[in-house]
RNA sequence: GCACCCGUAGCUCAAUUGGAUAGAGCACCAGACUACGAAUCUGGGGGCUAGGGGUUCGAGUCCCUUCGGGUGCGCCA
């Protein structure tokens, strides 16, 4: 499938060559060819002679023009023109852009599929929410966002996988087991006062949320009163390992219903208890160790504030600062156990083993000062096998509702569940909304606005684009045969006669989409897709109404079933662009709006 | 105090990764239903891209700096 940018970009190079041959590679690499800002210019423009003037030795405008004449023979152009201070604006034939709907009807949904990551192998992890409670909004964000990216790398043609990481291991979960032990003591009939249970946690109550009273309950029906003997709290060497390893397999459980619920799926799970278990931490710090970065050092205090129980002590090092870390990082504890850095650094090993040649983790903005260490890792861990690591910050969300934002506090009871955020505004509505912005931007998030149906809402917006088209064409189904209607036989329709303003616009805009895939998939930056799809629903919404001012534009004409044919053909290209677009968003297009 | 993210129209956000005159929606004003779905569309006003300096053919984008918001800062994960 053709990508017209590329094909241009490919003319444009071959007259550069051929106009200043020796061009270095880096030189042609800049070379763009790309959307004109403003439509007047034609259909597309490229840099060719302001990045090559300097090595050419030609001043910008004069080397436009010597392009100009070589990109005049190309026969697939309409007109070349310098402008500005050199570039050169391109217009295609329109006979181009004709042409481009058979092929779009033809791939369907797999238009804008690409070859750009083809042979790249991605670890893609995101979530890896803690087993220790039900997820919330702030899981949401990264889930949707690194779910989206994982498609969209897909249809770039990456070969993806998607890996949920489990911290099954350490105080939280410790922590946690004592709370489901205290639920159960409460299901088998033996009540404690949260202080006074408090008081016998190592730690104190952390999790004191009702979500684990099922636990408590379930625990009760599977272990009757034997990890209670005698009505009281037992030793927890005889239950607590126990007690923990049910809880987390029942948090997860409800982790996994809610990741379902949003449509996210994972194909790989690492618990961090059983890569521990497994010796993969040793591994990757012995690997570390032979290269010299490990060390027993005493760091300096952090400036500032100290910590109340900040004392200096020597400890076991990692030498992050030899990969553009500020300070090296630790990684034991004063109680010998492994700090979750040193954990991360076996995952982060263990991922590049399975064979990756990109990791990507989407992470929420508090962990933001980890991303240098675990970059720093890596690098070292990968060596000159130029393996990368890429973080994604997904910054806060702020709920609002009804004007005023919901505090996110468990306390004052406000705590806004993932299943009670789907419930109110539904799925979709979710996962676009939390994809029309920037991953690394704050962002709000209003409950109001992403039901209302109205274009505020992009979701609705784009929802209803598709309707529409899709309500067209069962009503040509209806008079014209629905065999004669079908993406297949729409394919042969005659194209050429499509030649209005807003049809081509239409079709500049559908001709942007493997291009903008592409771009969107090496930024990682899904939030371009929802971007666009909002875009092509306006053209599309505009398109429409001109029929309403103009009957000769309208889609359906009975006196002229090869016109009609052919605007079907464009309405097809649009629902299925659409298609193609919720696909990777993770949204299902809607036959009607009810 | 230090590091990272952010600051764009009154509000919520884009800007093809350094490209031409910074764009959408909401709100405000004025219009379009005898109609393939008006839940839509058309037009209008609205900006020193937080402030200042630098890099070059060219900066919202890169560098320095000030201000403002967020996040984090050895034994939480």
């Amino acid at each position: 499938m053709s990508d017209l940018f590329a094909t241009v970009r490919n003319h444009v190079l071959d007259a550069l060559r051929a106009v200043v041959p020796d061009l270095p590679d880096e030189i042609l690499a800049r070379v763009e060819v790309t959307p004109p800002r403003d439509p007047a210019h034609g259909d597309m423009a490229t840099n060719a002679a302001l990045v090559a003037a300097k090595p050419a030795k030609m001043a910008p405008p004069k080397l436009a023009e010597a392009l100009v004449n070589a990109l005049r023979q190309v026969p697939l152009l309409a007109e070349v023109a310098s402008a500005g201070p050199g570039f050169i604006n391109l217009r295609l034939q329109q006979s181009a852009l004709q042409a481009l709907l058979p092929e779009i009807l033809h791939a369907g949904i797999h238009y804008g599929d690409s070859q750009t990551g083809a042979g790249r192998r991605v670890n893609l992890e995101y979530v890896s929410a803690n087993p220790t409670g039900p997820m919330h909004i702030g899981h949401c964000r990264g889930a949707v966002v690194g779910d989206a990216l994982a498609n969209l790398m897909q249809k770039a043609g990456f070969d993806v996988t998607r890996e949920y990481y489990i911290n099954d291991a350490g105080n939280q979960v410790q922590a946690l087991a004592w709370a489901a032990y205290w639920r159960y003591l409460q299901a088998i009939g033996i009540s404690i006062s949260e202080e006074d249970f408090a008081a016998q946690a190592p730690g104190g109550l952390q999790y004191r949320g009702d979500y684990l009273v099922p636990v408590g309950e379930k625990l009760a029906a599977a272990y009757g009163d034997r990890l209670a003997p005698g009505g009281v709290v037992a030793d927890p060497a005889g239950w607590l390992d126990l007690v923990r390893d049910f809880t987390i397999e029942a948090m997860m459980s409800e982790i996994r219903e809610d990741l379902a619920g949003l449509g996210v799926r994972q194909e790989v799970f690492v618990s961090e208890r059983k890569m521990l278990e497994s010796g993969a931490v040793d591994r990757a710090i012995d690997i570390l160790t032979a290269k010299g970065l490990i060390y027993q050092g005493i760091l300096e205090p952090p400036k500032g504030k100290l910590p109340d129980d900040w004392e200096a002590r020597e400890q076991t090092l990692f030498r992050s600062t030899n990969f553009g870390d500020d300070v090296d990082r630790p990684l034991r504890k004063s109680d010998g156990t492994n700090t979750y850095f040193a954990n991360d650094i076996g995952y982060h090993a263990d991922k590049l083993a399975r064979g990756a040649d990109i990791l990507i983790d989407v992470w929420g903005a508090d962990h933001g000062g980890y991303v240098s260490r675990m970059q720093s890792a890596v690098k070292a861990l990968a060596g000159d096998s130029n393996v990368t690591l890429d973080v994604l910050l997904c910054q806060i969300v702020h709920v609002m509702r009804e004007g005023v934002p919901v505090r996110m506090s468990k306390r004052a009871g406000t705590y806004v569940t993932l299943r009670d955020l789907i419930d109110w505004v539904g799925r979709d509505a979710v996962r676009f909304t939390m994809l029309m912005r920037k991953p690394d931007a704050q962002m709000e998030f209003d409950l109001d606005a992403v039901v209302a149906q109205t274009r505020e809402n992009p979701v609705f917006y784009v929802q209803y684009a598709h309707a529409r088209c899709r309500s067209v064409l069962r009503g040509a189904a209806q008079s014209l045969g629905a065999d004669r209607v079908s993406d297949h036989a729409l394919a042969s329709a005659d194209t050429s006669l499509l030649q209005s303003a807003p049809e081509l616009d239409v079709m500049r805009r559908l001709m942007a989409w493997p291009r903008l895939v592409e771009g969107a998939a090496l930024a990682r930056e899904p939030h371009r897709i929802a971007f666009f799809l909002y875009e092509l629903a306006g053209d599309f919404h505009m398109l429409w109404n001109r029929g309403k001012d103009d009957a000769a534009l309208r889609f359906l004409q009975p006196e002229d079933t090869k016109g009609t044919l052919a605007r079907l053909a464009l309405v097809a290209c649009v629902a299925g662009a659409i298609r193609s677009g919720l696909a990777v968003l993770g949204v299902e297009p809607v036959e009607e709006m009810r």
